[in-house]
DNA sequence: CCGGCTTGTTCTTCACATCAGAACTGTAGC
DNA sequence: GCTACAGTTCTGATGTGAAGAACAAGCCGG
């Protein structure tokens, strides 16, 4: 049995035994944790809160709480070779489809990562960047990825770097609300990518989808006709991945 | 996204994130999480220092620190059915070597339920009382696990009973100190039981094993090689679980 | 080995965030 | 529809959480 820290956090011992009981013992109703814990209702309630915001906790239909997502499953990671295989059909799925070059990316702190890609038959196409690395604020596959992500976090990552914060979260929020983020040759010229988040159990790496293809092919009537694919082939990657998730 | 609540609680917000920030980029220094939750080192210092008394981190020897077992490992059971198919052939080993009927105990809230039983081969001896539940308090093994469990928990699941507390956490703190609880006919007549916890991770049931044995066979010279015979399958049974924890 | 710098940890103080109580809203059973 | 219970929202005061300062520990280079 550990020694109390000797400058705890009682709000924040709270919300920990609070979320170890959900765990063990849950569902657990309002009354029932404000028992456990000792505390009034009303303060119950505000953890419970808490961790439902951060999916330490889920409510259920009958109003009792249970463990959420992030207690509930093993993590960091499924190694990349399952995110890989789980993606990789759908990829292949998107390019024979949009007739263009797709990738799976990974974002790492302000890093967007390549992890996979599948190329396109035409002859001019964009290449395969499966290892390399983009400034998560400019790739779109980042910027999708970063606009799942809760703004503070987003706000620290880039504080003390050269970026603008109050544009790049503007520009994020604008993603949110189109659902797809566009990189006209900001990385690369003569390439534009389009960005679509994959949707992750918090815990995950985030994780996003990107067509990319020749700026000359670059076409804004089809640009509907790509974010769809990009959608659906997003919604079929985070099924699969999800799945996968449960039996491992 | 989900909406931040309306009553929000700043420090639980914080030390949330930051549990999910160890669990995405650990390992992080207190520097690090500092930047990072943009809040002074001393006050991401208090909050590494509660993650860690709750296990939902550890300091590692280089100083910096990771997600800890709470947020490391799938939860909260491995199936009541893999617990058994461990602990099962190590009770068999006890019965054999004491020639008294052996349990394994699992404990819920205030409830002490036999999870397993394995009857000893004497004409006169406890039997089988698998599925049955006796109140944790009283019982050896129930016992035996609550001594194992953080004493504020204990008087809070205790408070509303007609459990005098101090007594029970004055015995619990003996049981610590002396590694077993004897349960001398309080819950069944003609019946003396030794228990002795089995350890578990973070979020896992209490788990115990006990002797039952006729009272007219306890004899108390016997004791302490009954206790030996106990530990070391309660260490034996809690290894092979953490082996399965890792490969399942 | 020593000194300087960085980083982790401990302590103090104060103001504001957390808590509990009250009020309001929602739910279930009769 | 009514009542009792339970979940959720709101308010105000006080004591807890945060930050700054000081101290301790660790690391690296000369």
């Amino acid at each position: 049995m550990k020694n109390k820290p000797g400058y705890g956090i009682e709000s924040v011992d709270h919300a920990l035994r609070l979320a170890l009981l959900l765990q063990q013992e849950g569902p657990l109703r309002v009354t029932d944790a404000a028992e456990r814990l000792e505390v009034a209702r009303s303060t119950a309630h505000r953890l419970l809160a808490m961790l439902v915001y951060r999916d330490f906790a889920e409510q259920q239909p009958d109003r009792r709480y249970v463990a959420g997502p992030v207690l509930r499953r093993s993590t960091p990671s499924e190694p990349a070779a399952v995110l890989r295989g789980v993606a990789l059909p759908h990829l292949e799925g998107l390019t024979a489809r949009t007739g263009e070059t797709s990738n799976l990316v990974v974002v790492v702190a302000d890093e967007a990562r390549f992890a996979a890609t599948v190329e396109c038959d035409q002859t001019l196409r964009v290449g395969d960047r499966e290892g390399r690395t983009l400034p998560a604020h400019l790739a779109s596959g980042g910027r999708a990825a970063l606009a799942a992500r809760d703004p503070d976090e987003v706000r620290a990552l880039y504080e003390e770097s050269e970026v603008d914060v109050e544009a790049l979260l503007r520009d994020l929020a604008r993603i949110r609300r189109q659902g797809f983020a566009v990189n006209n040759q900001r990385t690369e010229t003569g390439v534009t990518a389009i960005g679509c988040v994959v949707d992750r159990p918090p815990g995950s790496p985030a994780t996003a989808i990107s067509l990319a293809m020749p700026t000359v092919r670059h076409d804004r009537r089809r640009l509907g006709e790509w974010v769809r694919q990009l959608t659906v082939t997003a919604e079929r990657i985070a099924a699969d991945l999800r799945r996968s998730d449960q039996v491992g």
